[in-house]
DNA sequence: GGACCGTTCATGGGATAACATGGAGACTAC
DNA sequence: GTAGTCTCCATGTTATCCCATGAACGGTCC
């Protein structure tokens, strides 16, 4: 399992390349498939990053629908439309769409946020934000993972 | 598998030309076939794009369908009677034909919108509408999309 | 401990190939 | 003939490849 840590920040150049860190390159070495699925993310001013395998489960649930269902069709819509493809070249760099750059309102630099399977791609400054808001969101909320038993009687049951 | 992803837009010349985007093309080329399918969409004002073999699993499904039933025939009317094969040429274009342009509405440019195994052909200002009322629809269903699950905000995993 | 060296990375710029697009004929069918 | 296609060629634009630079890091040897 491919497994993306860390945060990186490195340059766009005024071609609208960026280099792919070396860990995360490492990892799509790893993976034996150097491709990459970027999705801007619909709930955040971001870019998801996957891997062809992890964006194929995600598809997965494709299946599950009727050929020609309006649930299909939307999905499908929603999750390929809007999908780009990338290869890094024989530097390791990518071509930033513009229609992503844009989502995730990139400007010189650009953060690389390790989230496991997949990475997300933020402009730095946002990305600070949002994970100083998110540790205080689970902090306050003292979240933990789900899990097995019943543990603690909170909300749900 | 043939995975179509992305929205592209081309131009279509005043000869009905339209170049099949690169992307797409090596799709067909790694399927081993340059053959695509288009039928008009019974649904909306778009054209819908197989390959050979996608085409050929519809049509199997098709014969799932009790044999007498009305619904199979309007299936099979639709499916065949205005099927387009068409195959790009040297350039990689191909030559769209006037029944299609009208029922999609095409104009000056067209959107070729990568939904997976096959692609739709919109004009491209209603492929946008159609994407954020699609959007709009998966959100409200409260299906999983790209991302983490519904209840749970940032979990780790 | 500290200076030296080699390697890995990120980054910049110029050359090259791929791509989308426009138009001129040649060919075919009616 | 004439209308509609198809093949072929030309062109501007854009992405990709290739090489060069410089900084950062790690290891080694004195």
């Amino acid at each position: 399992m491919t497994r993306f840590l860390g945060t990186h920040v490195n340059r766009l150049d005024r071609k609208g390349r960026v280099s792919v860190p070396a860990p995360f390159r490492a990892e799509l070495t790893r993976a034996e498939s150097d491709e990459l699925i970027f999705v801007p993310s619909h709930r955040e001013a971001c870019i998801e990053a996957y891997t062809s395998r992890a964006f194929d489960d995600l598809v997965e649930k494709l299946e599950n629908f009727d050929e020609f269902s309006e649930e299909r069709e939307d999905f499908a819509a929603t999750l390929y439309a809007d999908a780009h493809p990338m290869r890094p070249d024989s530097e390791g760099r990518i071509m930033m769409p513009e229609a992503l750059i844009a989502h995730a309102g990139l400007q010189e630099s650009v953060a690389f946020i390790g989230m496991g399977k997949k990475f997300q791609i933020w402009d730095p400054e946002a990305a600070r934000q949002r994970n100083s808001q998110a540790r205080a969101r689970v902090g306050e909320k003292g979240l933990t993972l789900p899990g097995r038993g019943p543990a603690r009687p909170e909300g749900g049951a």
